[in-house]
DNA sequence: GATTAGACTCAGTTTTACTGGGCCTAGAAT
DNA sequence: ATTCTAGGCCCAGTAAAACTGAGTCTAATC
């Protein structure tokens, strides 16, 4: 007696994780963000899912998204699900090829920090693929495909591979012209744009120090600041950790050499379980020097 | 430093179901009737995830796929991932609408058990909403959307609502025609293409009968062959617990009143856990009369 | 009063998933 | 030995999603 037809169906898997990322992050357009996606299609998912239900799972503010009842009562059974589903996912990647290792990194870190060190640790560990992805955001290991992640954040996060200090640096016919903290208004200050606050911080480290108008041209990649710096355009306010090379070949000078603090670091974070390819790259990365 | 494009993503969802299902049911085929599609498309899906993950998860052999390595250490994990993402949307269901309930059944026990008893449960239980969808294979409670299932079966799978047993009926005035068993080589004798031993089975039951050659229509349909048996068109072997109205009607009699257990038996199973509104209809239904 | 953050909608497009056919292989049935 | 069958593969075409991008809306913030 075949007779099949419309058999009523689950909803779609999709609809679901855009509702758990929304529902975990607070929001569709987080959720967008964590889901590489526009957060038109997050509500699209979401309402196809609260079509499907026949309820509603959030209640829509101006401001944004909360969940109502129905979904607080079953966002906890979704992050389950989709933890478990992580796992297998990741699980499926360290088996297959156990020793190919995926590091995501701040742009500003893959290029200054880490590119420096890798060919050497590339030859140290012969046998480890490591891929290496520049993202603004540290991506969520428990759901993206990474092994390791760098970036500039608190020092509680992970270990604490540099902390993070700054200090102003520019090429060395330049700083001939940098005697004191006034003569930066005279000169272009190189600025990153999305680490606009360097020169306050700086200055107002810097007690007593009046605080001139600075002006310079805005970078959206850190390593492009560097290499104008280098180009003698300006100053720059540098991060140690990610300007040593420079600052080692003579490149860039310092006119004034007092670092200051900013209470971040270079944080590196590792997927648990810990295997050992990733320990013995952990292991090389932490003990890299240039 | 806004610079995103190209991150790595992980599988497919959908991929990684089609994984499971195959891995669970141990073939494509069987993975693609429990999802609703062909089987090329699971062969597609599951490629597609091996793709991803750089290495094979299924050892295909001429006769079938089989789990390797890989495959098997990772299934218990999809396994779990996937029913715990099934229980959330299971509850998402129950919670959004707890008195919407939903019967999957054998297209016959739909037409000839369920829909006569049906009006008199609507009005004993107006405030539960009762859906039912016929198909030809019981589905799987923990993956699929519905709350009870009523199929003839095995009667250890569930409560068993009625046992199966079979007896050849037909309409008044054929009746006249049929005195013995070997008559029915004489008339058409009506079955149904998925329950064609049935005749087979009930011949042999009758200890030293003959076993005439019989021969007839086949229906694909179990309640179109029932309609055909009253209209006249020949004599069926009838599941007791299917054709009680039209017995109990008179528009149908039996030649041979000895009824055959067939070993099988209505069998009832819920989704658990049981809430209030499931439960009264399992009890509406067990205590059902026509 | 302007600006901003967050979400909604909708048309258009891209991407993905699916079908339906033909093909292949090995075991089972004849 | 031949069919027959079950199970999977492959491929071209198609159907169905998901996604984008631009325009709107609202309340909160500056």
């Amino acid at each position: 007696m075949p007779v099949h037809p419309p058999r009523p169906t689950g909803p779609a898997l999709n609809a679901l994780r855009a509702f758990e990322a929304a529902a975990r992050l607070g929001g569709f357009s987080k959720a967008a963000e964590e889901l590489c996606v526009t957060s038109g299609a997050v509500a699209q998912q979401v309402k196809g899912l609260e079509d499907w239900a026949g309820a509603d799972l959030f209640e829509r503010q101006p401001q944004g998204v909360v969940l109502n009842d129905l979904g607080r009562q079953v966002l906890p059974l979704a992050e389950r699900a989709f933890d478990q589903l992580a796992a297998t996912v990741q699980e499926i990647r360290a088996v297959a090829s156990p020793n190919r290792l995926h590091i995501a990194a701040l742009p500003a870190v893959a290029q200054l920090w880490l590119s420096p060190r890798l060919p050497a640790i590339r030859r140290a560990l012969p046998d480890l693929v490591i891929s290496v992805t520049a993202m603004e955001q540290a991506p969520n290991l428990g759901r993206d495909p990474f092994d390791l992640t760098l970036f500039l954040g608190d020092p509680e996060d992970g270990q604490v591979v540099a902390t993070d200090e700054i200090l102003p640096v520019c090429a060395p016919d330049v700083a001939g012209r940098v005697m004191q903290v006034a003569d930066l208004a005279q000169l272009p200050c190189l600025s990153d744009s999305s680490w606009s606050q360097d020169w306050a911080v700086w200055l107002q480290a810097r007690a007593g120090a009046e605080t001139p108008q600075l002006r310079g041209p805005v970078f959206s990649l850190y390593a492009l600041a560097v290499q104008e710096a280098v180009n003698g355009a300006g100053v720059l306010m540098g991060h140690q950790c990610l300007i040593e090379q420079d600052l080692k070949a003579g490149r860039l000078v310092s006119p004034f050499p007092q670092a200051v603090p900013t209470g971040k670091a270079l944080v590196l974070t590792a997927r648990k379980p810990v295997r050992p390819p990733l320990a013995r790259l952990i292991a090389a990365l932490s003990e890299s020097r240039l």
